[in-house]
DNA sequence: ATTAAAGCAGACAAAAAAATCCGATTATAA
DNA sequence: TTATAATCGGATTTTTTTGTCTGCTTTAAT
């Protein structure tokens, strides 16, 4: 007889990729560790935050592509924030790391599903959407850093 | 000089892996078309959906292990809800397809992180992930299905 | 009984994502 | 000027997801 009552979550919460989640965790680190005009080695972020190095490089590199981080090549080099982070949203972070957005791509998906023609889940899921929509666009970098205690290693 | 002013939104509502929006499909299109004790050919579905048929042959079978479908072999063969779709809910679905659930997985990726130990993004996150959960956890396969019309081929 | 229509099962292949490796380049410091 | 610490760039590997192929079993109709 089954007794396991406890009730579970899907996984539908793993949103980011985990190039993504690795883009986000070094620029909050870099953001908050690494002073104005200051470098931050890649090694070292990697080292800290537990990211493969080789692999970061290689997500750090499209963030220079993009613009979000200036990089200095030699000893003591390494990469910093191009400009302030109130002014680096979380939508720029994750398109420079996963460029094939879809801007409203069917979460069943329809490739003909909108709103004239939506799908069964399609009103349904207006209101997570909306909502994961928003904290995308206005969620600023410095957002993250507000309370910088609660940046994880 | 750049003009381009269109705004981009990412690819963040790729929420369900393919096998989990195609297990969905195929579920309201089971639901919708097929008639109680009446089977449905995966052969049927595949072809309405555009799904790959050999593949989506797994993902029922997946179902059916789950107890959501009951499957028939042999000529008039197939498969059929197991039970009303008022008792389906959209967990239960993506549970039997993806079944590496984690309860409360960080959206950053970080192992220890909790609502006592929260990362950057943690309490911005709460918002659409209770919005999310609570889909999945209150929507029937019947809610899907009270617009028929909206069932897409 | 035979045939055809179904689901079942397992191996295999292709594509995408994640991770690794190595050599080249650059720049600072001794 | 040489050694060292860094990023950069490309090739390669591994893992996961997605998709394909082939044959087997079951069942109903003829």
């Amino acid at each position: 007889m089954i007794t396991d009552k406890r009730v579970f979550y899907p996984k539908i919460l793993m949103i980011f990729t985990k190039s993504t989640k690795y883009a986000l965790r070094a620029l909050i680190f870099i953001a908050g560790r690494c002073e104005e005009n200051e470098n931050c080695s890649i090694r070292d972020v990697a080292g800290t935050l537990d990211i493969p190095f080789h692999f970061l490089t290689k997500i750090l590199q499209k963030l220079t592509e993009a613009g979000l981080l200036v990089s200095t090549k030699g000893t003591n080099g390494g990469v910093r924030l191009s400009r302030s982070p109130d002014a680096i949203i979380l939508n720029e972070i994750i398109l420079a790391i996963d460029s094939e957005y879809s801007t409203h791509e069917c979460v069943l998906g329809f490739p003909t599903c909108d709103d004239k023609n939506p799908c069964a889940l399609h009103s349904i899921w207006q209101e997570p959407k909306e909502s994961l929509e928003r904290i995308v666009m206005k969620t600023t970098l410095s957002a993250l850093l507000k309370n910088k205690e609660l940046i994880k290693l």
